[in-house]
DNA sequence: GAAATTATTTACCGATTGGTACATAATGTC
DNA sequence: GACATTATGTACCAATCGGTAAATAATTTC
């Protein structure tokens, strides 16, 4: 197999602290030292692994919205005969048990660094690569509602893109709030109140386009 | 009046100054010479003014949020005859135009230093004045919330506490959203589906509590 | 004009930052 | 066991961090 010394820590297990790290402090707020202190490893070994801090940082924002955000998704699908306000429901409530988990810091580490990125004192290519995220998961979710729409879940009359722009809105002012220590009841009540004043559920079954006079 | 050598610069011009490298930069991604250099004064006059880095942070936030975040929250209210959709409808307007006006940093300083606050990245001072600000917002919006509700502006079951958090909910997303650049005319589209969603405006006086049958 | 007071300038402080050179230890190949 | 290869530990680097001591410049009071 592999040739030389081999590594005396688990690689992916170091990741995932060091992602919690990011997440607590922030890519500004966390030293080498916080770093290397929470994996029990030395600077050298961590290079070795995984570059400098800036990579270390994008492979950590990788592992979180894989791991975490990603898998949340399959909520907005599935399952596919329940009525769309109700996979909002339970993918909103899936990104609240995220942002308030109390083994986890609380709030979303994707938020958090979009809000700390964009000046000058993070890293450009970080910066690119939260707007691209950022991007994507705006048009996914357009692509999503566009879907459901096609299919009698929202009136004909919705915008798409500015339904996709409110949901992600409340997404990321959940996270913030949850950081602030917002309990989780309070943030259900949001999404409750949230989803239920979207104009989704309508029946939209042609039984009469023409007003009941 | 006042004895000894006068101040070289203006002091409020200086302190609104370094809001913006705070709001652009954050308060660990902004250094001493970041702020002395946007200032064009050295570090003793910086100290001698603002006491240190901290308090020259917490007297620019309360800058901010005094200066930039108050004065719109006379749209909730006024005119008073206005709707309450409309009234939240200009106010969220308003909030738009502060976090995406192109002469200022993109985002709102006081949701991106709560997301950076919290864990121990930040002093605890200023998570806690955070903290503070955050839940003294909500409650005052509750407490409109519940007055426009007793006035008939909202229906008599809606939970205002709920409504208040998911305004500030939206009101945060757009932060975030703003903060990634996102254009202006779709923050407004978001905030007409977030208001135009909301259960206001509905005609509830009393004309048969009892259904048509 | 002397004294007292306040601001600015220069130069510096110890601590910490992100990052690395180098010697040593452990592993596989031959 | 010799050798190549990879990881670890120590010790260090220049640069920057937040913050300050001390001398000088400007201003009012007397």
């Amino acid at each position: 197999m592999s040739v030389g010394r081999k590594r005396a820590f688990d690689k992916t297990e170091a990741l995932e602290t060091a992602m919690r790290v990011f997440w607590d402090k922030g890519f500004n707020g966390t030293s080498l030292t916080d770093l290397t202190a929470a994996l029990g490893i030395n600077k050298p070994s961590l290079y070795a692994a995984f570059g400098n801090k800036e990579q270390l940082f994008t492979a950590a924002l990788e592992l979180y919205m894989t791991q975490y955000g990603a898998p949340l998704l399959q909520r907005l699908t599935e399952p596919a005969d329940a009525p769309l306000s109700e996979r909002l429901r339970a993918y909103l409530f899936g990104i609240i048990d995220l942002v308030s988990d109390g083994r986890s810091p609380k709030g979303c580490l994707f938020v958090r660094s979009s809000c700390e990125s964009g000046g000058a004192a993070v890293p450009d290519e970080i910066s690119s690569m939260l707007q691209d995220m950022g991007l994507a998961s705006e048009r996914n979710l357009t692509k999503l509602i566009k879907a459901e729409q096609r299919r009698g879940q929202l009136p004909p009359d919705a915008q798409p893109k500015a339904i996709a722009g409110y949901l992600l809105s409340v997404m990321y002012g959940l996270s913030v709030l949850a950081r602030r220590g917002k309990p989780r009841k309070e943030l259900k009540a949001i999404v409750d109140t949230a989803v239920r004043a979207l104009p989704t559920d309508v029946d939209v079954t042609d039984f009469g386009s023409t007003t009941v006079a």
